[in-house]
DNA sequence: TGTTAGCACTCTCGACCGTCGAGTGCTAAT
DNA sequence: ATTAGCACTCGACGGTCGAGAGTGCTAACA
């Protein structure tokens, strides 16, 4: 008679795999009877572990040691997880704040989301922006600063903002500074990053507003540079450390150097469109990760593309936890980016 | 006879240490003859070093390995180092132009040079800012972004500035809002972070500009917790996983958990002032390092403080490579932050 | 027909050798 | 003072063995 999963089956692989989560340990009949189950006896779970093996949701390491769920038992187990409501994360409000105090500026605040995101779920978090459409100078401001410095802003239409400290000439007071940045804003709002450096050459002839422009021109290339192409940002890498599957130190050397900026595990994550991709095992495809799982999903920012946020770490991973966590920061990052969830 | 240390014996203990910070093996008398001291037998070697063991600067650490140089002898070595010249670090401009692209921004500049010392040595850095006397707001300015949002920069009187996104309503343009900048620096420069806050409730009675306050006031609380309080920033925790002395992955663990904001650390090295520090094994007095050296120097901050700039890792460091990048680093440090080497 | 006790069987893990090789220390010769 | 030669020591490595954990199967039982 052909084997059928049924309710006990599934609370008895749910179990297994709740303590393995926990443990990293193949778990036994014996064990899954004291602290599971204790209404049945060993024998009896030995039999439906036999059934669900044969299922292929158990393996064993060898025959004498416990069950291990499979690849696919874990498939299922957080594909269920997503169906069901996410828990809230409780702290929600810390995370919102830590998060907001960073809106406007790109390049802190994609550390900061992957340092939040490692830190909650105890895991490594990668954090990818895509790169945006060419973005317009709208807004240019000098700031007296003291001993002939100033701070020089460069706001862009999309709200993002860039700041450098340049040398002025003394002569300037704050009025003088906010005239210059009116005419520059003037000149220069509208145009594209890349045109400005080119018109910079026609005014550095004028002589007048030489370190000025050099500042421009520098913080202009600074944003292209970090906008135009896409940014990758690493969070918690040595939380691996933790793990008892990474207790071989090559292994951990191994799966670090994985992570760095490999294109093979950038394009898969780039895949990822709205909603959450959970990959087990060979499912990612990038040689390595063969006992990983990567969990993604994206954020939205404004002029229509996505970024992605993605969680990687041991096949065994707290996964309620770990979603639930994904989708707070990634709403959060849509919020503060201006995009469409 | 009392041995005593003459210059072939000199010789051949700088050979086993710099074979050692090579390779972290202990060295033996044939491995010598090959590679160091061809015109020797080994066996003159043996005698010479049986000479190095009893005046304290070799191990053994079994009867049948080779010899190991003794924290003494490394001590010896660096301080050597120390007073010799400085080789220049190859990756000078480069570290430079990085730095001085984060002058004023102190809560990028700390990150971006522990970073960039980790990554020239291969090792893990540690950059201590001091809290600093009170500081003063010198100058608030708002610039408009788009959509009813702006941008509150607050300037201080030691040139460090802050930014953060605020709403604001949509009446106001660009000249409206340098009006209000003016009013406020007016009111506010001079005062202290702290008054700013008291302060801040009489004004808020008068209603009328409630999110601009609310913002300065959240700077200014960000400003102070990171400028009062003392900064502490590490960079390139990871490092240590290539040495074979972390092969043991708690080993590993242990390093990194002394790390992490160890109050006992931070105390030894405030205490470094001017110049290097050279501390090896026991002299580091921090139960879990008896096997590291930790290499501070200082750094100067505007107002007559000091920060402090670390190395620590295996005692069987490339002490030159060491010394040299911290003092590139340090001096740039000195100079971006305004203070005296 | 599902559950359970009992038992033989399998496999890992740590402890316990014995061998091998690297490296030393000593002695005697140069 | 230097060196060749040799006995000696100790860790690394590989193999063997017993203990323990956990399974699969069979037979008894509800």
């Amino acid at each position: 008679m052909a084997v059928v999963m049924d309710t006990r089956k599934g609370r008895i692989l749910n179990a297994i795999i709740e303590d393995y989560i926990q443990t990293a340990q193949p778990v036994g009949s014996r064990t899954l009877e004291k602290k599971y189950f204790p209404s049945l006896s060993s024998a009896t779970i030995r039999n439906e572990m036999s059934d669900l093996a044969e299922l292929g949701y158990l393996l064993q390491p060898h025959v004498s040691a416990g069950r291990v769920p499979s690849h696919t038992a874990l498939r299922r187990f957080a594909k269920d997880l997503l169906n069901g409501s996410f828990e809230d994360v409780k702290e929600e409000q810390q995370t919102r704040d830590y998060l907001y105090a960073r809106r406007g500026q790109t390049d802190d605040l994609m550390p900061a989301a992957a340092q939040v995101l490692s830190e909650l779920t105890s895991l490594t978090a990668i954090v990818m922006m895509p790169g945006r459409r060419e973005q317009k100078i709208s807004r240019v401001q000098l700031i007296a600063l003291n001993r002939g410095q100033a701070l020089l802003v460069l706001v862009t239409d999309s709200g993002e903002t860039s700041q450098t400290v340049i040398r002025v000439t003394d002569r300037l007071d704050s009025d003088g500074l906010y005239a210059i940045s009116k005419a520059l804003t003037e000149k220069l709002s509208g145009q594209t990053l890349g045109d400005v450096r080119k018109m910079l050459d026609y005014y550095r002839q004028s002589g007048a507003e030489g370190q000025v422009l050099d500042g421009i021109a520098a913080l202009a290339g600074r944003i292209e540079k970090q906008s135009a192409g896409e940014t990758v940002v690493l969070g918690g890498r040595h939380n691996i450390l933790n793990y008892p599957e990474y207790a071989d130190i090559t292994k951990a050397r191994d799966f670090l150097s994985v992570l760095e900026e490999n294109e093979q595990m950038l394009s898969v994550m780039r895949k990822t469109s709205n909603g959450f991709s959970v990959l087990i095992g060979d499912e990612i495809g990038v040689p390595g990760t063969e006992d990983c799982a990567l969990i993604s999903t994206s954020f939205g920012v404004a002029g229509g593309h996505r970024g992605t946020v993605n969680i990687i770490g041991p096949a065994r991973m707290p996964y309620a936890r770990v979603l639930s966590t994904m989708r707070l920061v990634s709403g959060i990052l849509t919020e503060l980016m201006g995009g469409n969830e």
